[in-house]
DNA sequence: GTCTATAGCTGGATAGAC
DNA sequence: GTCTATCCAGCTATAGAC
């Protein structure tokens, strides 16, 4: 048995120092842009040469397509994770925040997930994947809040993915877009029931309280 | 005089070759990517040599601010255009339109204009300066409409441009988010006026028979 | 102003010793 | 698997003849 967990003990050396060089890379995506360094820089940075990178990744769009998949994976479970409130209403408002807070907490992640900006580069089909499981997952959220029609889910995706670009691009760092959240959550749940009297007292009175820039 | 002349002549002549190479550019940004043509590529296209470029450019970065530049008046001149309607509803409906209309026609346009993601790429301020123009206007229109609050604006920001972000990555050449336009006036309209009650019998039902894909 | 020619460098990627 | 050494294509940008 002693080849079996040599095998199984190499093969997680071998992730590992995988994952090495991603996290290398994350770190140069901050610091420099996603598209701002080279293999060169990045071998420098994981402290190993360029031809140590090959031994690992057969190109450079594979390592974009591992970033995108962890990053895949990170927004899954960061938007998968319990909310803790039982209200469906809520449960939403808080799945925004989360997206914000997740989309501007990173601005070069935002950029490799979901704008298509790395020319020649398209991600597998399984580091996608993960994303499409979080969309599945909205749906059902919208669904428990009532909002059935596939248009008024791209209407929430594209305010939502607005206001973190606009965030991203206009205003890096600050809230001003990112504060909007609970009144596009209150704006949009009020256009698509339009005749649910009961939440919107509730839901109006936070939105005025709600941090102002 | 013949002096004076031929020099503005030659300016012309200048300025029309400038805007020849910029011309050149922009029909490789349309087929390569904003990001994937070289300099080579933009004088074989242009029907000269590299060293000519550089007769008019200092950098390909100034090319692409004159790009800039250029996309921003498109923008400025777009949407300033006269809309032949008397309604401010009707008004601000129609630039929303032609919104989504400008960015959807041109995606490389859009992503040098409105997302940030040319590595150490900024515009001049000179180049800026339309864009600006135009963004006062929509303030106008937006108090046309009774809606003078800044973060108001803002939301408006995010959700066009969110719809023109998600239109262009998710369903290039589609109509899937674009068709929201109408839609999503209603709703902002609806959100920041809570208690007009005229206008709302007419923008529901011309949203209802508004094409969908 | 336009060319030929090329500098000077950096890019991704590889050969082959160890 | 990791290195040294290097290939070669590509890049932006420039020198200098005409």
């Amino acid at each position: 048995m002693t080849k079996a967990v040599e095998t199984e003990w190499r093969r997680a050396r071998r992730l590992s120092a995988r994952q090495a060089i991603v996290d290398a890379a994350w770190q140069l995506a901050h610091q420099e842009g996603l598209l701002g360094w080279s293999l060169r820089d990045l071998a420098r940075e994981a402290g190993i040469t360029t031809p140590t990178v090959y031994a690992y990744f057969e190109s450079k769009h594979a390592i974009y397509d591992a970033m995108f998949g962890q990053a895949a994976t990170e927004f899954d479970d960061y938007m998968g994770a319990p909310y803790d409130v039982d209200d469906p209403r809520e449960h939403f408002a808080a799945y925004g925040r989360q997206f914000l807070t997740f989309c501007t907490s990173d601005p070069a992640r935002y950029q490799l997930l979901f704008q298509r900006t790395i020319p020649g580069f398209e991600p597998s089909p399984e580091s996608y994947a993960p994303s499409i499981r979080a969309l599945d997952r909205l749906g059902g959220l919208l669904a428990a809040n009532g909002v059935t029609e596939a248009r008024h889910r791209d209407l929430w995706t594209a305010l939502a993915t607005g206001l973190a670009s606009q965030q991203v691009s206009n205003d890096p760092g600050g809230t001003r877009w990112s504060d909007l959240i609970e009144e596009s959550v209150d704006m949009l749940l009020a256009h698509c029931l339009p005749a649910s009297g009961s939440h919107n007292a509730r839901s109006r009175s936070r939105r005025k309280s709600g941090a102002r820039r």
